[in-house]
DNA sequence: TGAAATTGTGCACTATAATGCACAAAAAGT
DNA sequence: ACTTTTTGTGCATTATAGTGCACAATTTCA
């Protein structure tokens, strides 16, 4: 279930079926034109909450049953389907894998460094940690004063509430998989 | 706690109070520009899923908290906060107090009927049943083949998962409260 | 098997969410 | 007290959610 419209397209089309109504219906039940219900379905539109939330009154279900993400397990994200953010002039492209989730409260990047490409970053918030496994090129990483330098295959695990930065100081691309952590709040 | 904009508004202020951030803030964390988030905070717009999205992640907070309205007990509802639903061209007026709401699946109306108004509908979900209580005026009721008149004072509850009606045979003006329940699923 | 209703999709148009910049008020630093 | 930075709001513009109608495919019923 890769992105949030595909998601809530799926809980509606599923939702409608068990009720056994056509666009139509749904429609006069919920105030919501027939064409916004199947574009909503079909993933292609990112409602607005007041448009969702007519039609959880309309089909009587919670508004959470539509936003919410069937847990399939296991969950395959091919390569393909994730987009990169593009930093650094397009030198740096970070690929959100598994983006935050509240539940497991950390989020996993795969991130490819051009040579040469740089990367600043502000501190996350408190108690948050990164968990980096360089798996091809030269990476370097400066966390407050210090930096390291890892080699292919190396590792590094640090605090990320304080500004930290990344580099690729050699000549070939730096590809690398990267884990934040937040620490639970209250 | 009215409308859901105004509630979410309302979470986002809080969420980002406590984390001491400002609105400058969470759009570098969230990339969404400052001036809608504004908007959102004051309840002025209904953000599209994306957005929220957005701003949960930037938060690092669960979707469902910005979307949760903090259940204030006991919760009062001022008569002008609430917009009718008009119908037969304005006879028909239809106040819904409490919204359909998941948890306790039922849902609360003040209705107005003018002398000579009439409303119909269609069957709610199987298992829906009304509970009618009517103060003041006169008030013809449908159910499939029968009809019911009440009194002021008088009440009534049906099955409503079948085509009905209501009618205001008298010369006054109809005044009564309408509970719809819904059965609950699987 | 043809007519009539019902289904979902496509498209032009409208309403509004979302952005970027500029501004005024408050806070912080000197 | 004056400057400098940070705060939130207002406004013009752009992007896109949302609507209504028409169409083609399918289903229903005579």
């Amino acid at each position: 279930m890769e992105n949030l419209s595909h998601c809530i397209g799926e809980n509606l089309k599923r939702l409608r079926a068990e009720q056994a109504l056509s666009l139509d219906g749904v429609a006069k039940l919920s105030g919501v034109s027939k064409s916004m219900l199947g574009q909503v379905e079909r993933g292609e539109v990112s409602p607005t909450v007041s448009t969702l939330w007519r039609i959880a009154n309309g089909l009587k279900v919670s508004f959470s049953s539509l936003v919410k993400r069937s847990q399939d397990d296991p969950e395959v994200i091919p390569r393909d389907e994730v987009g990169p953010l593009i930093e650094d002039g397009g030198k740096v492209r970070n690929y959100p894998i598994f983006p935050f989730d509240a539940e497991r409260s950390f989020e996993m990047y795969r991130v490819e460094i051009d040579p040469g490409g740089y990367l600043p970053a502000e501190g996350h918030n408190t108690g948050a940690q990164e968990f980096i496994t360089l798996h091809s090129g030269q990476l370097a990483i400066r966390v407050g004063e210090a930096e390291h330098t890892l080699d292919p295959g190396d590792s590094i695990r640090f605090k990320a509430d304080v500004p930290h930065s990344y580099h690729n100081p050699g000549g070939d691309l730096a590809r690398m998989s990267m884990v934040i952590y937040y620490a639970r709040s209250s």
